[in-house]
DNA sequence: GCTCCCACTTAGTATTTACTCT
DNA sequence: AGAGTAAATACTAAGTGGGAGC
């Protein structure tokens, strides 16, 4: 009551600054301050469209060349900033390499190497001390189409420069997608592929509209390279690998501090058409091809430099110890990087995972308090407050992102501090309704009740002269966010929250399940777990395409056995009649099913018989012109099929009479057995759909590779008896293989 | 205190491979 | 033993966040 609880914005405003005094600038949202700085930032589109990109500034300025000059001094004196000065014998990561005899027979050093046993191993500046590799791989250079394949403008023949024809042919080749459907990907290819058209010298046509422009010889050469390819024999498909494989060993592992590591995405991206997720104004844009000119190396300093590809080099080499990749260029998209890295096995990639979890671990220590604070701090005279506590609430409760600015250039998604007017509803006393498109345009549709106090911040932040497009949060970035989450633990920022809570809720569920069913069981359980926190951190997947046609095929299969159930219940009444006044609860549910849905059933059953014996027939053939014999006539065939006309009239008349004449020398156990397999079926069917209904929408890959602490995994295997195999895939045993191999059943998130 | 640059993690989907069921 | 499906992996887009430099 006597706090500032319902305070107006004024009145916030108005006692903003250092006592009553008004405080321009406090009172003044961030945008404002900026000086319109609303017209989101980012280097507007330099229109030159993977022409000549010289960022001379930058290139001359070198960065990195400054960060190293300043720490080389430092570097090789000081072993790191090693706080806790173990026993020194032993602390390979934190020598020098050459100090570890590591070079010779270097394959194997590594096998046994344990880097989480290793208590300084990650620490300090630099990554690495020596890095050997051998450079990346390029795409194929392009290949032009056949003379006879052409694109067609206005019905006529187009004779197109290779570069444009390779343009048109990345449309052609996804016409059927839904990206070669929106007409921003259309508009953006189409400008992108006239630019290259007219840079490679034009051609036999004026073309001016995308709808003249006909794919669909191009579409059909592409479509049929495909099915020869799937038509390859296996030994043909073998010899492929093989050799493919061959080209690749040397890329796919590097020299680093002396072990052999795997190396992730050694291919250079080929060229093509940007796939940009939601509504990103570029999709469709020609990604041009990567030259070695385009491409920064990072290696050890002495290291070898691989070879340049004949006839090119390289754009440039770097030796910089305290970044993790080995290359680097920068794309034509959006004017950004891309790396090549380590795969996620190495130990580089697995240091930093395991550093993740154990911060997220160390928030456990600090989170009452944060708790307590931004509760209190909700109330904050000041605004900037009242939002940085407003907007941790949101991040801790319901696992938002940070939300940085985001440019025009880019798909308007919104995190938690770039949360606009129309993304939140109030509805009062406490209720909320977050409706917003997010990382990757994934919806984040939420109602839901919220803290009393936050409930009226959100209408502050809200009120006029707000309106439709001003953002909620005003006067916070994720920058000022994260600086103030600093005060209470080191490495703390926004994004830990998501990790802390995911593999918090994974604890807690996993606290909830018992230790009994069999293994399978179990595994339902995990992933009912792992779903929760799949749901809390917002992962979707859009429902394939043939997910109505499963759930359909399964639900058939239900009733199907059913009908088969109740079949059998009806032949126990045939082999002893009086079986229905022993148990009549047993038999309870012999009218389940109508007559017409035994119909239906009947005829799919027909159906898919028949078809059966028409395959079979038509296989059996096959293999016998294969090995010239004697074929199958069509008699053979219709023998088949009367049989299971028959059967039809059987079943048919069943449901007339309602009454299944039993099987030969069936009793009443023996039917009941096989009713209780039946049961059986139907249960285990039941849950595969609901399975496959509860995850339709969801991911469950991505909390588990990315927010739930592995050791979490590793604690459910060793309690509850499951083969790690049943929880982890290859790749995830691998990349968590530290925590498979340093955690016990006791340990704890 | 901002902007920009850079590097790194997280994310859904496309493609490949493995597995199931005839 | 091969088609058809589901699981696993590969790919690369889209985020977060630190820090240099004005």
């Amino acid at each position: 009551m006597s706090d500032s609880e319902d305070l107006t914005l004024s009145e916030i405003s108005s006692r903003n600054g250092h006592g009553a005094v008004k405080n321009e600038d406090d009172e003044m949202p961030l945008a404002q301050l900026n000086g319109r700085a609303k017209q989101k930032k980012r280097k507007s589109s330099d229109k030159s469209n993977g022409a000549p990109k010289e960022k001379k500034a930058k290139k001359a300025k070198t960065p990195s060349s400054s960060k190293v000059k300043k720490e080389t001094p430092s570097a090789p004196a000081t072993p790191k900033k090693t706080t806790k000065t173990p026993k020194p014998s032993q602390t390979p990561g934190s020598e020098t390499p050459s100090a570890t005899p590591k070079k010779e027979g270097s394959e194997e050093a590594d096998e046994g190497y344990k880097w989480w046993e290793d208590e300084n191993f990650g620490e300090g500046e630099e990554r690495w001390q020596t890095l050997e590799h051998a450079g990346v791989i390029f795409p194929p250079p392009y290949e032009p189409l056949p003379s006879y394949v052409k694109l067609y403008y206005n019905g006529k023949a187009v004779d197109l420069p290779p570069l444009a024809e390779e343009v048109a042919g990345y449309f052609a080749a996804m016409i059927e997608t839904d990206h070669a459907k929106n007409p921003v990907f259309q508009q953006n290819f189409f400008n992108d592929f006239l630019q290259v058209l007219e840079e490679s010298g034009g051609c036999n046509v004026e073309i001016k509209d995308f709808e003249k422009c006909d794919f669909s010889k191009m579409a059909a050469f592409f479509e049929k390279q495909r099915e020869e390819k799937k038509a390859l024999t296996k030994p043909e498909k073998q010899r492929i690998k093989e050799e493919k494989e061959k080209l690749e060993e040397p890329y796919k592992t590097c020299l680093m501090d002396g072990r052999r590591e795997n190396v992730g995405n050694f291919r250079v991206e080929p060229p093509g058409l940007f796939r940009g997720r939601g509504a990103h104004p570029k999709t469709g844009k020609f990604k041009r091809r990567v030259f070695p000119e385009d491409i920064t190396l990072n290696l050890g300093e002495g290291a070898p430099i691989p070879p340049a590809p004949e006839g090119h080099s390289w754009g440039a080499i770097r030796h910089d110890k305290t970044v993790v990749w080995l290359a680097m260029w920068r794309e034509n998209i959006s004017d950004t990087f891309k790396y090549v890295k380590l795969a996620a096995n190495s130990s580089i990639k697995g240091i930093s995972d395991m550093k993740k979890f154990e911060t997220a671990r160390k928030l456990k220590d600090h989170i009452q308090r944060i708790r307590a604070d931004y509760t209190k701090m909700l109330k904050d005279q000041f605004m900037q407050n009242r939002q940085i506590a407003t907007a941790t609430y949101l991040i801790d409760i319901f696992a938002l992102r940070a939300g940085g600015e985001k440019g025009e250039d880019e798909a308007d998604t919104v995190g938690c501090c770039s949360l606009r007017y129309e993304h939140v509803t109030l509805k009062p006393p406490n209720k909320v309704i977050f409706d917003f498109l997010g990382k990757d345009s994934i919806r984040f549709y939420q109602e839901v009740e919220v803290d009393r106090q936050v409930f009226k911040n959100l209408r502050i932040f809200k009120k006029e002269p707000k309106g439709p497009g001003d953002d909620m949060f005003d006067r916070i970035t994720p920058t000022i966010l994260n600086k103030h989450l600093q005060n209470y633990m080191k490495g703390l920022t926004a994004k830990v929250f998501r990790t802390y809570n995911a593999s918090k809720v994974m604890q807690d569920q996993m606290d909830l399940i018992s230790n009994e069913g069999t293994v399978a069981e179990k595994v339902v359980k995990y992933n009912a777990a792992n779903r929760t926190v799949a749901i809390l951190c917002n992962h979707q997947r859009t429902v394939s395409k043939n997910h109505e046609v499963g759930v359909k095929r399964i639900n058939d299969k239900i009733k199907e056995l059913e009908w088969q159930k109740l079949r059998l219940k009806k032949m126990i009444l045939d082999v002893d009649e009086k079986a229905i006044k022993k148990e009549p609860k047993y038999f309870e549910e012999l009218d389940d099913l109508t007559k017409e849905e035994q119909g239906v059933i009947v005829e799919r059953v027909i159906e898919r018989q028949k078809d059966q014996a028409e395959k079979k027939w038509n296989r059996d053939n096959e293999k016998r012109k294969m090995e010239k014999q004697e074929l199958l006539t069509k008699e053979d065939l219709k023998e088949k099929l009367d049989k299971i006309a028959e059967t039809r009239k059987e079943y048919l008349n069943e449901i007339k009479t309602g009454k299944v004449e039993a099987t030969k020398g069936a009793t009443v156990a023996s039917l009941k057995t096989k009713i209780e397999t039946v049961e059986n079926r139907i249960t285990n069917t039941s849950y595969q759909l609901k399975d496959k209904e509860d995850n339709s929408e969801v991911s469950l890959g991505t909390s588990k590779l990315n927010y739930i602490d592995p050791r979490l995994t590793v604690v459910f295997a060793k309690k509850f008896d499951v083969p790690i195999e049943k929880l982890f895939t290859k790749t995830l045993r691998d990349k968590f293989n530290w925590a498979i191999e340093s955690t016990d059943e006791n340990w704890r998130f």
